[in-house]
DNA sequence: CCATATTTGACTACCGTATGTCAAAACAAC
DNA sequence: GTTGTTTTGACATACGGTAGTCAAATATGG
């Protein structure tokens, strides 16, 4: 049987289209009894509406603002290409997103990009959440509005967002932990953390998942103070260097930031090289990982962020459930073999 | 500016409605330098058909098949109950997916069972291949008639498919290996491998990449011959038992097939455990991870797998280009951090 | 240049839904 | 029962295409 149509529900509840129309899209009064009558034949008949066909009617389009942090960092430059390419061929279908930069880390900035969005000719928004009071008090006027909002890789309050789309850096931590630990061996051993800055949250956090699971599973190994290099090569370069100077035994090293490059030169000068753990999948990570400088990557994976977020506000949009497994993602574990 | 239609290629090509529609959809003949106006405007406008509005007026509806084994195998219930939660929301635009189960490992019921179907009123194949002439045979005629083609899990020689969508069992196995290798640490060891059947093809190129990479990379490990337990709980308990009495000094264990709950119950009678790597992420295997029983699970997605199918059958059956890194399946790496 | 075959245009109906207009019907209040 | 107000139905138009008919325009061959 093909699927039913307002037709057939009409039929079936035995009043005019013009009715199923002003029940289905709530205008003018219906008497109680008449709603009745026509929700009960939607329900008996398994009636489910067109969604394509609807779309096509009204000419609805779907407007899609995001809010990135702008600068050289990889990972939201890979976010923002697959934004666009993920968005573009869906453009036939009245989806339009634009993407609005601004400098990274300034709350001041975001609330200024987010207090110039006119929620009244837009359908979603999604950005990178910085939690302070003048963003909390942006974000509410949005989605007073109505505005359906999703927070990217860091997340506000619940009740200030639709949906968070990104992963649990305290799990990320922790995972590193749990592979570099094992990575380390039975021996007694201390190990370095290379880490951009303590007050940026999610980097606090990944070492509080990090310190956390060794603390507890692997009590034979120590931790060193972080070394806070900024995300900054050469400066990760000098400090890891420095401390690998005053303790040549390190028996592992967790990089959670960016500057990897750094990490890596100061390893070079060394013969022998102890475990190390880093995040972000990048040309040069892999090719570290495939030459054994290092030994496992920790990454969240832009791209199906970047899709997860566009399908999750095309289903808020429409006031459909999306699938919830679909758009989660995952800390994923790169080791040389299962590189994509 | 709004997307163009057909009738601002027709004005800016300075035909009817009706000669770009015959271009469109190639009807009836049109001359060359008609056809290439029509063509040229298209181009210029930056024209493309809106798939809603033609499938609504087609009346569309896309009909896949999938055949999948049946059985208790749960990777292939999960697929299997995916195949179905996907597809039905998927409904109303006019996607009917039939499942059809047949014995495992059976080519004779897989050829009858794509014997049996008629591509003419099918727009879309997804089958776990098993590769032997007679099933070629078979996909060969069906892909005469035009139909789309997918394998998966398990491939076919790539010119007579379409898509595959699954993993590289080879790699998984590398990735098995490298994860073991490091959790086993320097000291020399022998590992023991559960497998189902070395005649499964997907249990062979697990066991190959394994053994490549131990080989290479971890030289003080030796790797026993697999034991196997033809996916059966009980064979494996008493098979990695005997081993375990032989070589009470196993470093350890890589599980590459089903049957784990033997594993495990082999296991459970020693006081001290070695590490241990499994395939496929189930209720039972999440919960030994988190209880310290084994250190890392390897799996294929089956969900994800599930979803792409239909998408890239989907694409095919659309003639649209479908997107390569969304429809992916990696080689998912879990520890009791990362669980999702 | 005529007969014929091919190519093109004009028009219609339709897919499932949205939206508006207008009149008819049903109801409520007096 | 007459008025006035809601509620309902009939109909038209539109969205961007598909698919068909029929006649007019154009090309081709002799």
């Amino acid at each position: 049987m093909a699927r039913p149509t307002i037709h057939d529900v009409a039929r079936e509840a035995g009043v005019s289209l013009s009715t199923v129309d002003r029940v289905l899209n709530g205008r003018t009064s219906v008497r109680a009894p008449t709603r009745d009558r026509v929700e009960g034949a939607m329900r008996s008949l398994g009636y489910v509406r067109n969604t394509a066909a609807a779309n096509l009617s009204r000419g609805r389009t779907y407007r899609l603002a995001f809010v990135l942090p702008g600068g050289a960092n990889s990972f939201m430059r890979l976010l923002e290409r697959e934004v666009v390419s993920y968005s573009d061929p869906l453009a036939p279908d009245g989806v339009a997103v634009e993407i609005r930069t601004i400098p990274p880390f300034d709350e001041a900035a975001l609330r200024d990009a987010l207090l110039g969005l006119d929620a009244r000719n837009l359908d979603g928004l999604a950005f990178v959440g910085i939690d302070s009071p003048a963003v909390r008090d942006a974000v509410r006027g949005l989605r007073r509005e109505g505005l359906a909002i999703v927070t990217l890789v860091s997340d506000l309050p619940a009740e200030l967002r639709d949906h968070f789309i990104g992963i649990d850096n305290i799990w990320a931590g922790r995972t590193a932990a749990r592979l570099l630990g094992r990575f380390c061996g039975p021996a007694p051993g201390r190990i370095a953390i290379v880490a951009g800055s303590m007050v940026v949250r999610d980097h606090a956090e990944r070492r509080l998942g990090f310190e956390a699971v060794i603390g507890t599973d692997f009590p034979h190994l120590t931790v060193h103070p972080p070394l806070e290099a900024l995300d900054d090569a050469e400066t990760a370069e000098r400090l890891l260097g420095d401390l690998l100077r005053a303790d040549p035994d390190i028996a592992g090293i967790y990089s959670l930031g960016a500057g990897n490059r750094g990490v890596v030169a100061a390893l070079s000068r060394r013969d022998t090289l102890p475990p190390v753990v880093m995040h972000e999948l990048t040309d040069q990570s892999r090719q570290w990982l495939l030459d054994g400088t290092i030994d496992a990557v920790i990454r969240q994976d832009p791209e199906r962020e970047a899709r997860a977020a566009i399908r999750t506000l095309l289903a808020l949009a429409d006031g459909k459930s999306f699938h919830r497994e679909e758009n989660r993602v995952g800390i994923e574990i790169f080791v040389p073999d299962n590189l994509p």
